[in-house]
DNA sequence: TATCAACCTACCTTGTCAATAGGTAAATGA
DNA sequence: TCATTTACCTATTGACAAGGTAGGTTGATA
């Protein structure tokens, strides 16, 4: 199950790509549309705009806007970012210690293979496909 | 991230896949060679013997047996039992009560899109490719 | 009838999810 | 210069699920 951290942050990405006419957007207008908790929206962009997803301005005046045009953002990037994990087993995960079942598991190459069709099906969809 | 239940699940059947000579199979056997608590998979069981993915066959030089040829037996299958959700999201669940949001959502058509994605390709495998 | 094994139910501990809350830093307009 | 706006940072919280443990009950066999 894709967490609301993950769905929030595509919805915001798909929302700043249809009312983005190149100005910066406050989040709370988007928070606003949305019908999401601004306040938890906060903690979810920063991760995109240290990423180059989005541009963010402070103050008057300012907000957040896309870096890239929509058909170049992939969907995989939004997720793999907000999403704490997206691998279906602890030991394909990003840091995580080799387990000691590898050299007889007999699964971990099924759940690789589960692993590059998910990503390869995030990746092939962009902002521009909404 | 597929949780315990169903991995455990999985590696359960190829299990029986693997060592059944057609007779019963005592649980205790499978989780002493596995590496896996009796007591935990004794309650991740039973939903597969009333699936009829498996034969269970109580006391002295009982067991359990796969029902059907591995050849027979998708992952999908099993996972879906075990796992409680592999839905994305909550409003394609089994018995979800309907979005409010459904009628202007943009993404569930996505995430539709996403839950065929994974279910193939867990139903294109079955405990013969193991 | 003793033993084995599936099955059922309750409980417990730990951790994550999904927010809420309060404050700080940066940029602008008046 | 100063008030306002907006992004960003850092707890804290309540609810709930994950991942077991524990004990007992039912069914089948030797």
């Amino acid at each position: 199950m894709i967490s609301t951290r993950g769905r929030y942050a595509l919805r915001v990405m798909i929302d700043l790509a249809k009312n983005g006419s190149g100005d910066f957007i406050p989040m709370k207008d988007v928070a606003d549309r949305q019908g999401i908790s601004l306040k938890y929206l906060e903690q979810i962009l920063p991760v995109l705009s240290k990423n180059g997803l989005v541009e963010a301005v402070h103050g008057k005046g300012g907000g957040y806007k896309l870096a890239k045009d929509p058909s170049d953002i992939k969907v995989g990037e939004v997720l793999r970012l907000t999403e704490k994990e997206l691998a279906p087993v602890a030991c394909l995960a990003e840091g995580s210690a080799a387990c000691e079942r590898m050299p007889k598991c007999v699964t971990i190459s099924f759940w690789k293979e589960y692993n590059e069709v998910v990503n390869e099906f995030l990746d092939s969809k962009t902002l521009a496909d909404f």
